[in-house]
DNA sequence: GCTTGCAAACCGACTGGTCAGTCGGTCGGA
DNA sequence: TCCGACCGACTGACCAGTCGGTTTGCAAGC
């Protein structure tokens, strides 16, 4: 798990034509804006970086606005598409919020890069991102409560409140990957292992049947 | 609880000189600052609203950066007197991390503005921010993993990775004063209701002895 | 195969607006 | 008469976005 940083190419993982002037302009934005944040940012930073012109970026792009959030949008995505692709191999249950969670945590350590844009360097820019972010925020709660809500009517785990759980969760995940993507420290491997039971027990789950290291079934990647 | 949100006179509460001003452009500055974020808000700004002028803004502030940094690090200075204050009363264990994390969290509720500024304004601006939240943020990570591991020694709760559950539970309560602070959404009350058991029970913490309303006792407020 | 035409893609010097911070000056009290 | 507190018009740097121009790919006509 968690063997490789996506720290070279990590558009490519998500947009198809790479090596195209787009592609070279998005991998660039990507990498400028998760150093330095959006405001300390210059255009020129990512005409620079990219090797291509400003008129091309203004070409394919139509502002810096525009390009930072399609950079978090298209990560959003990603991670949403990861998640259900995941919990579609299991059945409903808690079993399904334990693989929510971990594929989350994987996905972040995995394009770290992205995972700050989204979680670090979206926050306080302005009205604008503050709401992006915040649904971005809420739309992975709502998942997480979703199977949440499921355990409770499978009665394997007792009543909650699951909209605040879930927004408690969501920010729990989130310091813990904002504190490795900027100190690296919390190594991946002990947020998890961390992390998950003590997510689980918190709403009253107790890990019946659960040997340990039970080799859970895992089909297709991605 | 929570039966005012300071919402005129907060810098007052813990700097003396009200009226002065000094204390007129703090004020000014934590309203636009919170509302608008750092970067959207022009000194101008803070000019009209404190009613002083560019002048004496920078006659006792020697920049933008500084007069922000100087709100957050108040706020956090707040905050921890705070929470020693309520843990000061109380016998060591268990009963003290809860303290915490209520005190915590109905100090945000309290000053609100202040709180948005640490939350969410001191992200994603800059290096300089950057470190300041994240140290902030462990500042008080590291309080709580204090009084856990005080409640591991005394065998309240079992043995567990306490720097990285502690992380977690900053950012539990972080996004849920974020949420409540942007959209105003899950009322404080039903915050700590949900919050503050589920967080117990992540370290494995059974609810013994605890009366449903327990009246614990409680001197001296600030 | 070769010209011609055209548009999409790309280039980069320049502009116009925005602000943080300055500075010469005023005012009132000791 | 001196100094701390305050005033506000001004400046200079900075940078997103523009725009006239060039290159490239390619299809249609001959």
């Amino acid at each position: 798990m968690t063997k490789d940083t996506n720290d070279a190419v990590d558009v490519a993982a998500w947009e198809g034509d790479a090596g195209s002037t787009r592609h070279r302009i998005l991998d660039a934005a990507l990498d400028v804006f998760s150093r330095e944040g959006y405001h300390a940012t210059r255009m020129d930073d990512i005409v620079q970086r990219s090797g291509a012109s400003k008129g091309a970026i203004y070409f394919h792009f139509p502002n810096k606005e525009k390009l930072f959030l399609g950079l978090v949008d298209q990560f959003a995505d990603l991670l949403e598409r990861r998640v259900k692709a995941a919990i579609k191999q299991e059945d409903a249950g808690m079993v399904r919020v334990r693989i929510a969670v971990t594929t989350c945590l994987e996905t972040f350590s995995k394009y770290r890069r992205p995972a700050k844009i989204l979680l670090v360097q979206a926050a306080g820019i302005g009205k604008a991102f503050e709401d992006k972010r915040n649904a971005t925020n809420e739309r992975f709660a709502k998942l997480i409560a979703l199977y949440l809500d499921e355990a409770v009517a499978l009665g394997e785990i007792p009543p909650c409140d699951v909209d605040v759980i879930s927004s408690a969760w969501m920010g729990a995940i989130y310091a813990l990957v904002i504190r490795w993507v900027t100190t690296n420290e919390p190594a991946p491997e002990r947020i998890v292992n961390a992390l998950v039971p003590a997510l689980l027990m918190s709403v009253g789950y107790t890990a019946q049947g659960k040997p340990h290291d039970r080799p859970h079934r895992r089909a297709a990647r991605e």
